[in-house]
DNA sequence: CTGAAAGCGCTTACAG
DNA sequence: CTGAAAGCGCTTACAG
C-alpha cells in the first residue's frame, strides 16, 4: 500500500540500509553520489513518507513534546499553546497540547501517562498550586520544565520557570496608592470553595502582601473556584454584589483579565465610572486588554520570553539529561492603563 | 530500564502473549482466572504502560487524530480545539492540534505530512479558503473531514460539516433593515490583499448579496489579509478612517468578533455612540461579545454541536472507510444584541 | 487454556 | 562505499 523504504531498496536495487542512511542525510563519504540520487528520486517519485511509529521504536526518540495546560479555549494558554507550538516546530519537534480541564487527578493522570507512551519531554504550565510535590515524580520518567507563579526559590528535582509576580504587584500596589485608590475590592481565584487550609493562588498572597505594606484597604474580598471563574455571568454577579454592599470600595481587582469585560458592565450596572470613581486592575495581559475603555491597567508576563526559556531549557535538558535542573526568574511588569488613572 | 512485556511474562512465568492478552483486556475463556491475576498483579507492581510506538507499529493503528487549525491563540479555534480534543479523548483518542498560521503552504504541508505519519483521520478547521480541490487527495491517505463555511453543497471525495452562514447572514440583513440601519461599512476579510482575481471568504458574498436584497446600501468597504487581522491597532485604525470618511455610515459589519473591541474603541473616538447612531454586528461568537455594553449583535455557528459532528463523523468513517463521504449542514443564528438595537 | 514465531518499518553497529 | 542482520516492543494468527 504505502511505499517503505524496503520497496525503495528493491527499485533502487540496493539496501534498506543505504536508503535509510541517505534519506536521513548521514551519508557523508558514506554513499556514492550515483546511487544517492537514485535513491532521492525514487523516494521523491514513489512519495516516500517515514513511518513515525517505526523510527521512534528504533530510535527511541519521539520529537513529541507534551504540553501540559489548563484549557484550549482560555486563550492565556491558547496563545502559550502557540508560542511553544510553533518554537518545538523549528526545533524539529512536535507538541501537543494537552488539557487538563483544572483537575488535578487528570493533570497526574497526564503526567504519568505521557512520559513512557510518546514524548522525549514534558512542558507544564502550572494552573493548579499547593501539592508541589506531585511533579518530582515526573522528572524520573521524562525531562520536565514547569512554569509557575510561585516565588523564585529552587525546586528540587526539576528545572522550572519562575514568572516573578512580587515585582508586578508591588508595582501594581504602589500606582494605586499614588492615585489615591486605596478600598480595594478582590476577585481572586482559589482551587475550591474556601475553607480551613485552603490553598490561595501565590500571586494572591504576593498581592495582599503588597496591599498591607501600602497601607490599601480590602473591604471585600470573593473567592472563585476554578470551575466558576469560567462563568462571566459569576463575575459579573459578585461584582455588582460587591459594589452595592460596599459604596466605599473606588477600586477592583480581578484575578483574570478574562473577566474584565463582565466585570466593566457590572460596574456600569452599579453607577460607577471607571477612571472617575472606581479604577479596575487585572492580571494577563490579552488581546483586548488595551481596547476596552478605559484600557485595562494589567499586571503583564512576558509570554513569548517565558516560551522561550520553556523550550529552550526543555531541548537542552534532553539533550544532556545529567546536567543538573535550572530556576530561571521571569519577572513580570505592570502596564499602566486608563483604568487605574484618574481622570480629571 | 523501564518495563516490558517481556519482563512481566518472566516474572509471570509465561508468554509475551499471554501478557498481551491480559492487559488488553482479550482473555475470554482464553485464560484462567490465575495467570490472569498472576499477570494484572505483576503489572501494576511494575508500573509497566505499553510503549504506544510499538503497539501503533504492530496494529497499524494510531489513535491520534490531526487536528489543523489557523491558529491556537484564536480563542475561537482554541475553543474547537478545546471541544474536539475532549471529545476524542472520550472515544480513546488523542487530538494533535497543529496550526497552519494562515498558511497555504503550511497546511498542504501537515495535509500530506500527517496521515502517513502519526494519525488514523484528519480534522480541519478550514480558514483558508478558495482551492478547495487541494483537500480531494487528504482523503486517499486518510480518513478527512472538513469544516468550512461555503453553501452546503457536497464536495466530491470527502465529508464535511457545512456551516450554513446564509441563515444566519439573512437573519441580520433582516433586523439591520428593521432597526433602520441602512449604511453599512464593512470591515472584511481576505487572504491577501485585494487584487483582481481575489479569493473572497464565502459569507461575505453571502453577506453582500443579503444586503442587496434588503436594499442596504454599503458606502465602504475595508478589506484585510488573514496576516493584518490580528493586528487590533490596524481594526482600529481603519475603523476610524471609516468613519471619518463616510459620516452617513450607521452600521458597521466586522468579520471577526476578536476585533470587535478595537472597532468599539474606534466608535468611541470616532464620537459615535453605539445603540444610538452606530449599530455594529459582527460573526463568530465569543466570551467577550455578551459583556461589552453595549452587549454585540452576532451571527453565531453551534461550535459544541459542530464539534461532535466532526468527531462522529470521523470515528465513523475510521471504523467503516469505505462508506461513502457525508455532508452534513448545520445552520448559524442571529444573537441579537444591544449593539444593533435602536434605543430611545 | 497457552506458547513459539512472524511481522510491523525503521536504525544502527558491524563486517566486508 | 555497501549489505546482512539484529533489534526496538508490541500484536496476531496459528498450532497445540
Amino acid at each position: 500500500m504505502t511505499t517503505t523504504l524496503k520497496d525503495i531498496s528493491k527499485r533502487a536495487e540496493t539496501s534498506e540500509a543505504t536508503v535509510s542512511l541517505v534519506l536521513n542525510g548521514r551519508h557523508f563519504n558514506r554513499v556514492s553520489l550515483e546511487t544517492r540520487h537514485k535513491i532521492e528520486s525514487i523516494a521523491r517519485e514513489m512519495g516516500y513518507v517515514p513511518r513515525r511509529a517505526a523510527q521512534i521504536l528504533a530510535t527511541g526518540k519521539t520529537h513529541n513534546i507534551g504540553v501540559i495546560l489548563n484549557d484550549l479555549s482560555n486563550p492565556f494558554f491558547g496563545h502559550y499553546a502557540s508560542l511553544i507550538q510553533q518554537r518545538l516546530w523549528a526545533n524539529g519537534y512536535t507538541s501537543l497540547p494537552m488539557e487538563t480541564g483544572a483537575c488535578k487527578d487528570r493533570e497526574r493522570q497526564l503526567l504519568s501517562w505521557l512520559p513512557q507512551k510518546s514524548v522525549d519531554g514534558i512542558i507544564a504550565l502550572e494552573s493548579l498550586w499547593g501539592d508541589n510535590d506531585g511533579y518530582h515524580y515526573v522528572e524520573k520518567a521524562a525531562p520536565f520544565i514547569l512554569r509557575h507563579q510561585d516565588t523564585g526559590q529552587p525546586r528540587e528535582g526539576y528545572s522550572h520557570v519562575s514568572v516573578d509576580y512580587q515585582i508586578g504587584v508591588v508595582q501594581l500596589a504602589n500606582h494605586l496608592k499614588e492615585q489615591g485608590w486605596d478600598q480595594v475590592g478582590l476577585l481572586i481565584q482559589t482551587q475550591q470553595l474556601p475553607h480551613d487550609n485552603l490553598p490561595v493562588h501565590p500571586r494572591t498572597l504576593m498581592l495582599e502582601q503588597a496591599m498591607r505594606d501600602h497601607g490599601l484597604q480590602s473591604p471585600e474580598q470573593w473567592w472563585y473556584s476554578a470551575e466558576e471563574s469560567k462563568s462571566m455571568e459569576h463575575w459579573y454577579d459578585q461584582t455588582l454584589a460587591m459594589l452595592k454592599a460596599h459604596r466605599s470600595i473606588n477600586c477592583l481587582i480581578v484575578h483574570n483579565a478574562i473577566a474584565t469585560p463582565a466585570v466593566f458592565a457590572a460596574a456600569q450596572a452599579a453607577g460607577r465610572q471607571v477612571g472617575h470613581d472606581l479604577a479596575i486592575a487585572t492580571f494577563d495581559n490579552n488581546a483586548f486588554t488595551p481596547w476596552l475603555r478605559p484600557g485595562v491597567t494589567v499586571v503583564h508576563e512576558p509570554m513569548d520570553q517565558i516560551a522561550e526559556h520553556l523550550v529552550d531549557m526543555l531541548l537542552k535538558r534532553i539533550n544532556n539529561p545529567q546536567a543538573s535542573p535550572k530556576l530561571i526568574n521571569v519577572p513580570t511588569q505592570l502596564i499602566v492603563r486608563g483604568s487605574t488613572l484618574r481622570s480629571a
